[in-house]
DNA sequence: ACATTTTGATCGGATTCCGATATAACGGAA
DNA sequence: TTCCGTTATATCGGAATCCGATCAAAATGT
């Protein structure tokens, strides 16, 4: 990574689960938390709050880009957001990182009660 | 997971630090934040502010038990800190979580300067 | 025309973060 | 036994963040 995008670690969860949306497309933001509430299967619940704030703050940063409305989209409310580059990068550092966490730690953790380990 | 452990969700960065680091064996205020630079590989630098503030709201919680100093130990400076088993259940679920969210976003991910994935 | 859903946005109290700082016990070296 | 660097816990407070409540407007459905 970047030397200085890692300033930004650690990622909150709100800015985790947002950048996670945003990986595998483009989305506005209304988008993004029906994303993150089907990502996380309805138990990480973003707010409108959290989630505004936070889309300035990482346009801000560089992390996120907004970007004009994709063809076959009309609705003229919906604003389309993307991961930048640096985004993408920064995210895939933290997610590897916390892999590598996790990984270590399994071996400790308490089976689920369906058998899974993780 | 129970269901009155979800209130707790999410975990802060903080908190899945500290979780995890104990996760592995009961430790000391300050092994924790060793065990968190080692895991982390320097990249999450946990703070005294940080880490005894939440090691206090843990405790409250019931997530965290301070326990008696292990034998072999005579430095009565020490105070350690055991996961319950309630903390046990509630990082691996939120492990697994996580988990889940990754496995899906990583097809979308940057490929990291040495190859990885994750 | 009307109600409902979708979408974006703001506000502010509550919570959390976290570096700076303080204090003291420990261990080794001189 | 004095000194000093490290280990260890703790608190404080400004700053950052969280996030539900709320509003407003456009879209959609009936």
């Amino acid at each position: 990574m970047r030397e200085d995008l890692a300033r930004f670690l650690p990622l909150s969860p709100a800015v985790l689960h947002i950048l996670l949306a945003l990986a595998s497309e483009d989305r506005h933001g209304y988008g993004i938390i029906l994303e993150v509430k089907r990502l996380s299967a309805g138990r990480y619940k973003l707010g409108p709050g959290t989630l505004y704030g936070n889309l300035q703050k990482l346009t801000d940063q560089g992390l996120v880009e907004e970007i004009p409305c994709p063809e076959g989209e009309d609705d003229r409310r919906r604003r389309y957001y993307r991961l930048s580059d640096d985004g993408r990068r920064l995210l895939s550092e933290e997610v590897s990182r916390l892999d590598a966490l996790f990984r270590e730690a399994k071996p400790f953790l308490r089976p689920l009660p369906d058998g899974r380990t993780s």
